[in-house]
Formats: structure tokens, sequence, C-alpha cells
RNA sequence: GGGCUCAUAGCUCAGCGGUAGAGUGCCUCCCUUGCAAGGAGGAUGCCCUGGGUUCGAAUCCCAGUGAGUCCA
């Protein structure tokens, strides 16, 4: 077993002349400048020390200091490329919300199937991290919104054939990815010999390589990753997750450099929220009435202060440090509490509406799945902060006001979506307390208390709290029992039921089969096709055959399966269902044509074209609803038929009788004015780039080339790949 | 993506195999006559959609749609 060690000692760190120490307070390996220096600098080992003592000498406000990233690194070759949306739900389908900059080349770029769009290419990108939402405002350095500044490199050994990945060759790596950080800290004038690089290998996602934390005062200020193993059962490295990895054929320079932190270094201000939104948060102190006396004011820049040594990770750790804070302040934790309490609230509220300007901003609708329910969790906490701060201002203007700095355009829709969902939030709360009323009186007679099954019952499907049951049943005379487990009895009730052992037999038997080859992506037009049975399962009704390859589609993306015939010799067999598992194209047939037999496949032309029509008719809907609704309109399913098809669509509200028909009345439209319909294949970075990722509504297709079609002059050009 | 809940009068909900109910609102009248006053009478429903079970379904089963909620 090898650890990482080599792979930092660096020729650039050498001959800098830097060394390598080992922190006595943590055990982390460091490099540094500085030959006096014994600690690794981060907290809790070291306090921050750019607090009212800049650690550059000119403050920038967040966008100059990305405007200082950007261009440094244009200077130097990079491409500036513009940032993507914080929906990662649009081009995969593994996460929901952008976490880093790297969310926007997985998984096609970095594993080499899709070039990227600029190389070595810098970015600013806008990310949302809701691991971290208890802790926004209180840590005085946690944000849930922020900007992930980077420049990425995407290399290939020189080894591997030119043309097997999408990029070829090494564009820089480690040393120039130091040099880099090091000329930046420069260029803005900090101390280099205060900077620390912790060596601190990054694991995730399957991947990971050695990474360097940057250190500067006390502060984290960037990450510099180096992506270039894989988990491999077989590999001579074992990472801190307790798998091994072996090195791949790519290798990716991943950094992370954190605008806020930049900005904030610069400042020197007590916490980040002060350095990154003042307008919001003098507005919001003003006009939630907050005051401090000087003496006041003392007290919270000192804890403010001390709050970065303290490794607040848990919610739990938050009071005691509130604790360690007043101690050493020498005051009531009472007092501390009273003083600091409003102000964190503020700092979140500021951050909160960021995070909803940027998800609103960038298309999420509130809903009640994915990142439409993110959306409504952060507004309706973010609701509950200003009520309970007492800040006037309405919902919709606060989150404007960052929609309004962030250079957003359909701002409009945005505080209409805001004020709706307050409206709906309110509602949800009525429902709650009637639906807990109704209960209490019901038990308030009875010496029981309302039972733990009801309040799981409550909390799971509606969304109520047992403290709020509590409060209320106080008030009718009933009682209530919390256990202490409660939050564990209910991930028990999601722990139930697991699926059956029929399906999971049949599953087996189909994973050692190969994936079946689809011929119509290739020619869509063909119906008629020869393959050869690879096995036949028995079903309740008839068989499934799997074949090597098919001309047969099968449901999926709401379009019902084709139907046909498989002919073997002399006789002929129905297709009446064809069904996707795992790769596997299963075509249900009402008798066995047998293993092995070579069959020749009849798809029905005419039902293949219906569905077609109606599949391009459905893509109409979508851009007449758009053109009605909103260009946040998407599509959230599809029915197809061969008499008639649905579009569901996803809007903040519901959709009106007249609503309706104005969509029917511009589809209607276009066909009646009988547009061309042409098929192109566009480059994948140039199409996105021109077309944003609501291409792709119904899915991402893998691939260099995507294929857009397009309906009349630019009219629905946003229509996906599939048939 | 998975789990759970709900869909009945304009609104809030009860009914849970035998042709539809309450409160509130609405209309008429009476008593009163100021900030959710009282009394009498009255109107109001494809009981979400489609299938199934049944002599019979708002009620049970399946599918769909919509809304809500919890967990990823």
């Amino acid at each position: 077993m090898s650890d990482l060690e080599a792979e930092y000692r660096l020729d650039y760190f050498e001959e800098e002349g830097f060394e390598r120490k080992e922190c006595p307070s943590c055990g982390a390996h460091f490099w540094t400048r500085d030959h006096e220096r014994e600690l690794c600098g981060e907290p809790p080992c070291e306090d921050y020390s750019f607090i009212d003592d800049p650690g550059f000498p000119e403050p920038h406000s967040l966008s100059e200091m990305r405007e200082a990233f950007l261009s440094f690194f244009e200077e130097r070759g990079h491409e500036r490329i513009d940032p993507y949306p914080v929906a990662a739900n649009r081009w995969r389908d593994d996460v929901l919300l952008t976490q880093a900059s790297i969310y926007d080349f997985q998984p096609l770029v970095t594993s080499g199937q899709t070039p990227p769009p600029a190389n070595p290419l810098a970015i600013s990108q806008p990310c949302i991290r809701m691991q971290d939402i208890d802790n926004v405002g209180k840590t005085g350095r946690h944000t849930m919104a922020f900007e992930m500044m980077a420049h990425h490199a995407f290399n290939t050994r020189e080894e591997v054939d030119e043309g097997e990945y999408a990029y070829h060759g090494e564009v820089y790596w480690k040393d120039e990815t130091v040099e880099y950080c090091d000329e930046l800290f420069e260029s803005l004038g900090a101390d280099l010999e205060e900077i620390t690089y912790i060596e601190d290998p990054w694991v995730g996602g399957g991947n990971a390589g050695p990474a360097i934390e940057v250190i500067y005062k006390g502060a984290e200020l960037a990450t510099l990753v180096f992506m270039c193993m894989e988990r491999d059962p077989d590999g001579e490295y074992e990472m801190k997750d307790g798998n091994t990895y072996s090195f791949m054929d790519t290798y990716i320079v991943d950094t992370g450099y954190g605008l806020e932190r930049w900005t904030w270094m610069s400042q020197g201000t007590a916490t980040v929220y002060e350095a990154v939104y003042p307008d919001a948060i003098d507005f919001l102190k003003q006009n939630a009435g907050i005051e401090h006396t000087e003496e006041e004011q003392a007290i919270v820049h000192r804890a403010a202060k001390l709050a970065g040594r303290l490794d607040i990770d848990d919610v739990d750790d938050v009071e005691d440090a509130r604790g360690e804070i007043a101690d050493r302040l020498d005051v009531e934790v009472d007092r501390l509490r009273e003083l600091v309490e409003p102000l964190e609230a503020i700092y979140a509220i500021a951050d909160h509406s960021r995070t909803l300007a940027y998800m609103f901003g960038d298309g999420i609708v509130p809903s009640n799945v994915g990142t439409g329910y993110l959306a409504r969790m952060v507004l309706r906490r973010t609701k509950r902060l200003v009520d309970e701060v007492g800040v006037d201002a309405p919902l919709d203007e606060l989150v404007d006001m960052q929609a309004e700095r962030l250079g957003y355009e359909n701002r409009d829709t945005l505080r209409e979506i805001v004020r709706t969902e307050e409206r709906k939030y309110r509602k949800t709360l009525e429902r709650g307390s009637r639906k807990v009323e109704a209960l209490a009186d019901e038990y308030a007679g009875t010496d029981e208390p309302i039972p733990t099954e009801e309040l799981l019952e409550l909390y799971d499907s509606h969304g109520i709290q047992p403290d709020m049951v509590a409060e209320i049943a106080a008030d009718r005379g009933a009682t209530v029992d919390v256990p202490d487990d409660f939050y564990a009895l209910v991930a028990d009730r999601h722990e139930e039921g697991d699926g059956d052992d029929a399906a999971d037999e049949r599953d087996e038997r189909l994973a050692d089969l190969p994936e079946t080859e689809k011929l119509f992506y290739d020619d869509q037009g063909r119906t008629e096709f020869e393959a050869v049975v690879l096995d036949v399962f028995e079903a309740d009704e008839g068989y499934d055959v799997v074949l090597d390859q098919t001309m047969f589609y099968p449901e999926g993306g709401g379009q019902p399966a084709d139907r046909g015939q498989l002919t073997v010799g002399e006789t002929t067999v129905d297709v009446g269902d064809v069904q996707e598992v795992d790769g596997v194209v299963l075509h249900r047939a009402d008798a066995d044509p047998g293993k092995g037999e070579f069959v020749r496949g009849q798809v029905d032309g005419e039902r293949r074209e219906r569905l077609r029509v109606h599949h391009t008719a459905t893509h109409l809907i979508g851009h007449a609803a758009r053109e009605v609704l909103g260009e946040h309109v998407r599509q959230a399913g599809a029915q197809k038929g061969l008499d008639s098809s649905r579009l569901d669509v996803r809007h903040y509200e519901r959709i009106t009788r007249e609503q309706v028909k104005a969509i029917e009345r511009v589809a209607n439209e276009l066909v009646r004015n009988d547009v061309s319909v042409r098929q192109e294949w566009p480059d994948r970075n140039e199409a996105e780039a021109e077309h944003g990722f609501d291409l792709y509504q119904g899915g991402v297709p893998p691939g260099t080339n995507v294929r857009l079609i397009h309906v009349g002059d630019a009219t629905c050009r946003r229509a996906p790949a599939p048939t």
C-alpha cells in the first residue's frame, strides 16, 4: 500500500524553497516558505488573522474579485467560460444542484467522451450547497450560495492514442497549478510567507487524486485537486474512503477558489456576509430595527473573530461553541445569544435570498420533487427567519434585490413565483393547524396522549413538526409525548418493504446478457431487420424475447412501444409490447420463437409513423406553452398515443382554461402554417452555448454531437434527440 | 428517484357497500339595527378521471391526473 507523498514533491516547491512540515497540532503535512512556521495554519490549529487586518492591500467587492481572478487566468492562456445554471440536473441526472465548477464537466468531459468547451478554461460558477444550511449565518463563513472560481485543464497521457479520448495530451499539471496559485496571491499583494499548502488527498464520485488545501491567514481560500485516479479493486492506492484506486488515462486539474472567501480576505470584515452583501445586510438591519451600542458592537465583533476557530460542523456544536465564546469574552451566554441571534438570522436571510435568486433566475420552479422541492424548503426557511427577526419587507422584494444584482432578466416571473409560493406556504400551515386541531379535540376528552403513530403521520405525510402539534394540543387540552428517537422512527418508516424475489431472479439472468444493439438510432425510417434470438423468458402472458439487435423501439419517455412481428422460417409471432431493462430490450411475443433461432423482424410502420408525428406535436405544445406562460416552463412528462397525446409541463401555478386554449392556438397555428421540419447534428458545446440546457428536456444524450430538430424558423428549436 | 397522505356543496370538512351530510358562505323573510349578533325557511353537488369487483361503489381493488408531505 503506497501513500501519495511522492505526488506532492513538486519541482516548483523545490525551486521556490518550500519546506514540507508536519503540523504538531493536527498531524497534517503541509508546504511553506516560512522555515520558522510550526502549525499548518488552518483553524482550529490557528485563528483567523485577517479580521480587521485584510490579507490583501486593496479591498475588493465581489464583482471586482471575480474580474481580478478571471482576467488573471485569461492573461495566462485560459479561455473565460460563462457559468452554467445552478440546476445541474439540466445536464446530468445524478445530482440536483451544481455544487462545484467541475460539475459542469461531469460526467462526459471528465471521462473523455466529450471535449471541454475550452482547454484550459477559467470560470466563476455559482454553486448551491444545502448540506451546510444549518450553519449559514452562525459560523460567519458558511454560505449556501457561493461562486466557485476555478481554472481547469483536461489532460490525457501522451502514450494514449490520439482519438481515443475527446482531448489529447497534457495542457499543464501540478507544478503550473500551484505556481498559478502563488502568482495570483502575489498579484493581489498577499504575503507569500504566510501561505500554507496542506496535503489533503481528495476522493469523490468514484474518482480520487492528490489535492492541496491553500490556507492564508487562517482561511481556506482554495483547493487544488488533481483528479487522476479511479476506483479499482486491484488498485495500489488506498484512499480515505477505504477503497483502492489506480491511475487513469485522463488527468484533470480541478481547482476551487471561493469567491466569497477571497472577497472577505480583501476586506477583513467580521463575517463573510458583511463583505459579500453589505447593502442587503444594511437594509435588513435597518428594516428589522437592529441597533447596537458601541459596547454591544464590540462584543459582537469579538465573538465573530472567535467563531472561525471553532469547528462547527453540527447544529449541536453551535450551542457548545456559543458557550465557549461567551466564556472567552466573559459575557453571559444568554446576553451573547440575544445580541447575536438576530444578526445570524439577517446573515442567513441575505444568503438565502441570494440562493433563491439563483434558483428561480435559472428557471427552477418550486414543486414537491427534485430541485423544486429544495427551492421550496429554502423559501420557507427564509420566510420563517424573516418573520422571526421582524423584517417587514416582502420576501419577493428581498429575492429581487439579489436577482437584480446577479443580472437576471426574468425578474417579474421570479417575483410572481415567490409570491405564489408564499401563498401556498400559508395555506399549508393553515391546513396543518386545522388537522392538528381536529386531532387534538379528538384526544382532549380522553386520558390518553396523542399516539406517536399520529405524530409520525402528521410529520411524514403533512410536514407538521411535533413541537407544533404539542403547542396546539396544549391549547386544546390534549397531551403529547414526543419520543426522543422521533426522527429515527421517521427513518424506520422509510425502510419497509424491499423488492420482490421473482423480479430479482429474472434480473440476474438479464444481467448476463449483452445490451441489445439499437438499430433505430441509425436509421429511423427502417422497419425491417434480422437478428438472432439470444434468450427467451416465460412471462405471465406470453414470452419475453431477447435479440442481439432490434429496430423495435421500447416504451420510454412517455412513448408507447413499437409493435410488429418476428418471423422464424414459416412461423410468425406477434410482438405486442417492448420494454427495456438495463439496456436489454425485451420483446413481449405471443409465442416462443426459439432460443438461438435466426429471425426476421417487422415493425408496424404505420404505428411508428403516427407515434413519431405525435412526438413532434408534443414538442410544438412545449414550445407553445413557453410562448404563452414564459420561458421557465419545462416539460415534466409526456404520454404519446396513436390518437391523442398529452404533455405535462411545469409551471408555478395551475394553468387556466384560457391559457390552455391559448397554447393550443399557438401550436395549431404552427401546424396550419405547415412549417418545415429540419434536423441537424451540431457540435454539442456549440449547441449548448446557443440554446442553453433547455435542449435536454427529455434527458441528456451522450456524444460529441447532439441532434437538433428545427420546426420552422427557430420557432421550436429546442427539440431534443430521441426519435 | 423512492415512501406516505389527500381529492365530496363557493370554502372547511364528515360519511367509507344500499339513490348525499354538517359548519360556514349565498338567497328570502323576521327580529334587530356599529365593528364575524339572533331566529325561520331555501338554493347549491359527473362525491377528480378511466377501468375492475358487486344485484348495487362517493365508499373496495387497479391505473391515471392533480395537490400536499417526508427521505435521497
